[in-house]
DNA sequence: TCGATTGTCTAGCAGTGCTAGGATCGCATC
DNA sequence: GATGCGATCCTAGCACTGCTAGACAATCGA
């Protein structure tokens, strides 16, 4: 049995190897050049071994997706728990969610420009993916009026930290205003 | 002379061909479909005459975006013109863009989502890009409030207005609220 | 120690963007 | 109208991609 249970864990092990690998290799020179044969020979396996854990390149992705999921749902909620007041709280959560863009600009690629197979607001959603909604949601819905659907406000609100997020990144938008947009953003949308 | 010309005028129309298939065939079948061979057969032509024109696929991509941002600003100011009142010119706006995105999410892709090689925010962007943000700077300065710089209102509306459009093609957003977004997005953001 | 099973690798497929080199066509000249 | 020449275009092929079949080896239970 314990040999079984030790497979398992190696399995594991190596699963994990692969996501971090392929996220490291995103970050440092971009999705383009996370190939599987690239991939393959910085795990130190051949290219099979990735098939053999993954269906394809596309879970590849989703499974970074995922892990950049759960990781910004905990950034957000750190964020908004050290914050004092509404408004300083929606302010760290736009800080926050377009640091985390601009840091991690592959994990970013992969939850949100990549295909990664991932289903979204559906039934079957990953629970990280929904997971991230509901940190946006449970400090924007604090500040989203009355009368208006706490859902649909967190959704505009995630759509315009989006837009900026990859149109920066893209060099749609000049960097250094980016405080600004933030303030605006907030000032505008969020009713304290 | 006259054979000089007749041959130039035949290059800009096989040209255009190139472009407007490349377009068409994103469109039908998404741009992973627009390959240099499929293109080429498509065109009547081989591969090598595609490099006669452009420097490689993304050229192509860059000259169907630069089309694309030629008719999305004649669409915006067309939409605004035909509008009464500051408030519902920036409906229309809005919806415009928005209705854009869905009719067109290969051209859309092309402009924003793809690398077309294209330069941004900077000297050397292209026309056509500086006027489409041109025609929404027309639109949104006016509402833009006091003391707020109209390009920075206007960056900050068109990203809101790009998450929009990109997460509800992605899945990201259901298309249902489309509308009660658009709404609650210009009563927010808009000062009237 | 042996047989079976699991795991891994080598080799190769079809498809990609792109290009070198040769063949062919149409033009200006005689 | 024949001829030499340049521009134009195509065939063939490169190095790469994601992915897979089948051979091989290591490991396990008996």
């Amino acid at each position: 049995m314990s040999v079984q249970e030790r497979k398992q864990r190696e399995r594991a092990d190596r699963e994990r190897l692969i996501v971090t690998t392929a996220r490291e290799l995103a970050e440092q020179q971009g999705w383009d050049a996370v190939t599987t044969r690239q991939l393959s020979e910085r795990i130190e396996y051949s290219q099979p071994v990735l098939y053999s854990h993954f269906r394809g390149k596309r879970e590849i992705i989703g499974a970074v997706a995922l892990q950049g999921a759960t990781e910004m749902a905990a950034a957000l909620r750190a964020a908004t728990a050290a914050a004092h007041g509404p408004r300083a709280r929606v302010i760290a959560l736009a800080r926050t969610y377009l640091d985390f863009a601009a840091r991690n600009p592959a994990v970013y690629d992969a939850m949100f420009q990549l295909d990664g197979g991932l289903a979204f607001a559906a039934e079957d959603t990953p629970e990280p993916l929904k997971d991230g909604f509901a940190a946006l949601l449970e400090s924007l819905e604090q500040v989203a009026g009355d009368g208006v659907h706490p859902g649909l406000f967190t959704e505009l609100f995630w759509a315009a930290l989006h837009g900026l997020a990859t149109l920066t990144r893209a060099g749609r938008l000049p960097p250094q205003d980016a405080d600004r947009r933030v303030e605006l953003l907030v000032n505008r949308l969020a009713i304290l």
